[in-house]
DNA sequence: TATGAATGAGCCTTCATTCAT
DNA sequence: AATGAATGAAGGCTCATTCAT
């Protein structure tokens, strides 16, 4: 049966950046052109992702954003699910860098800035990939791959920032305090890109990063 | 004729409460034994978005659920959409039920305790109503009727909360402070109710509101 | 996912004759209507599959056939593969049968003359069923389920027919010479049903019925 | 752009020695490397159709298991039809050499035991070109080319056999009994080289011959 | 009021064949 | 002579919605 010859993808991927990005299933390499029609069509699902979200998006419309046919699609991933699982890696690398980069939190106003420059950098991340992060918190998927991926993703998340919040020597529960604090830089940053309301990029890093200093070292200058 | 499936629902249906409960188009009165199944498309409705999110929740496991037809399904509401906003706006009212009910934030202990109360009646509704809420952030249906519900809700929710943290008189941009508060609060609950992270739900609750109330007024005793 | 939840086939579908026919996944008790539209797709992939075989058949080809949509087609059947099985497991109840009616054979004019009424019921059955008789044994689907089906049809009938042989105390190796007689009949009622050579039945017969006789009791009258 | 899946082949090209190999269309003269390219295909054909069959051989597989491209197989053959036809081609003529060596059929031991090493010929070409043997027998194409190659192979064959049968004389109708005998070495053969039945090669053509002389000659000793 | 049955547009995926280098 | 890449017409299957009783 044709059926069974369908690609089973290659699960685990090693964290190798080269190969990170959607090989087809068999690991072709690839020459100058194959490269830039997998840029293509990464580059096409990020956008479509984004505009349409998972279950909207139709390999149709990939294709097309791509410029280039269904049957090239299926050369270069095993499914819809498969590009998006390339796309998600990425992200996730992406996401587990900046969280080991988190600076030491210090209740002085060197602590304070360069936690807003942190809290800066996630915003910058979650305005490209916000809809492959979004995507991994629908619920739909939660028992799935990507639900797994995403549920990784957030716990080391968390305990990056929980061994701030822990050092910070604050009264309150590190553990739940960090998932509170990054739920809430998660969120704010989903409200602010997804226009939900309206609110400068600048002012909600500002804030974020003033809250959280604040639950850990006290409210700044009271009024 | 199947509608196309793409095909945009019929329509506005305002919020009047007798199309609250999600009657059929035709407004029918109901005797007893069709509230009965309208109780029951409504709840099998709740528990299988529950389950299986929007999306994947199929016409069929509803009517399954509710131990009833198609036939019968298509005879309260007009489309799966039409079943989903009747659940909708039920949790919409509740949550701004809630917002009103937000008590007035002061730096004592007596501020902080009502303010972990409060939270605690939100993460209740949350365990009930989650999957609801959650489907209102889906990006895929963020330009929908549903995107405009969750997209207003949140809006009048952070307003409540704006009306109290300005009130707090605290340093922080009152508005964007609200936002981010709603925003931990909510996918906090979130977190937890998708047992993404073990937490008890009274921990969570206290180090929200811990959290809440420190960014405003100073973090609670340092070590 | 969506796919996940298709209906898995409830595989060994236990010998009861009202339950061998192809009834949906779900074993849904089926009324008037619904038994007339089952039998109008076992009707039309009967015919479908012996026009086009296996293979070449398209789902739309059978739903055309029979007047009725795709949606209807997997309202009965989870795949096309299923509807085949249950045509075949049909057929395989009417050769088993056959099999068990093989009458003793006896070196006299009883025994061909009965022999005889036997391989004309045989031809009857392969007139009717031959084509899904016939695919079993594409070598396609050799390691499938149909191939199983197939090959444990064969086992059984050559082994009844083993019996007889063995009975019959020719001195041939009983065990390969009902395979050989199995394979004679099944082939040269193909080659006739299928045209490839222009003979009647009743010389099929009549010549098959002979040689089988002849090759365990020795010749008929030399010329 | 891609020819419909459905397009008739470019047609008749007859039997001649020259497109017998499977010659690109242009008919080019091949220098050794496109010899042994050429040589690789053809076992690489072989080998997939036999394990996978016509219908579910791909011709992925095939240029895979010759370790050459796509591109090149289409340089060689038109088609993948057109490489089965070129293997069809080899095989019918390994049968109808064999069918014209058919030794003549006599009463005594010699007639059997040459009889048997006749059929142990058979056997060996089966057991090298069954599949393709089994493809033209394939319900689905019994109208297409490859039907009436088949077709045409299975009337000479049969042909070749009736006048051994006329001569020896027997009371049968020649016509249909060498058919049956057809048959029967065909299916058997087939039955044991697909191991539908575990009988060993030896003991199938001892049987085998043993069957045909006896329904021509009468039976063997009999016990 | 209820329901079993029917519908068909639409989606994902496959794979023989062609193109460009 | 060779090949990696591209193509797109099908085909199987799903499921929200409608029909007939």
């Amino acid at each position: 049966m044709p059926r069974s010859r369908r690609a089973s993808t290659d699960g685990q991927r090693s964290a190798g950046a080269e190969t990170r990005a959607g090989l087809p299933a068999q690991g072709r390499a690839l020459r100058a052109r194959g490269r830039r029609t997998l840029e293509r069509l990464l580059d096409a699902g990020a956008r479509v992702f984004a505009e349409r979200g998972y279950h909207a998006a139709r390999v149709d419309d990939i294709v097309k954003a791509a410029r280039t046919s269904h049957g090239t699609f299926y050369l270069y991933f095993a499914s819809k699910e498969d590009l998006f699982r390339a796309l998600a890696l990425d992200v996730a690398d992406g996401m587990l860098e900046l969280a080991r980069d988190l600076p030491p939190l210090t209740p002085d106003g060197t602590g304070l800035s360069s936690l807003r420059d942190w809290v800066d950098r996630f915003a910058r991340l979650y305005e490209r990939s916000g809809p492959v992060i979004r995507t991994w918190t629908e619920a739909e998927i939660v028992d799935t791959e990507f639900g797994r991926i995403g549920g990784d993703l957030a716990r080391q998340f968390t305990e990056e920032l929980t061994h701030r919040v822990r050092d910070a020597r604050a009264a309150i529960d590190a553990d739940v305090a960090a998932l509170a604090l990054v739920a809430m830089i998660e969120r704010a940053n989903y409200y602010v890109t997804a226009k939900q309301i309206q609110v400068g990029r600048a002012e909600m890093v500002d804030t974020l990063a003033v809250v959280m200093h604040a639950s850990l070292y006290g409210a700044p200058v009271h009024a």
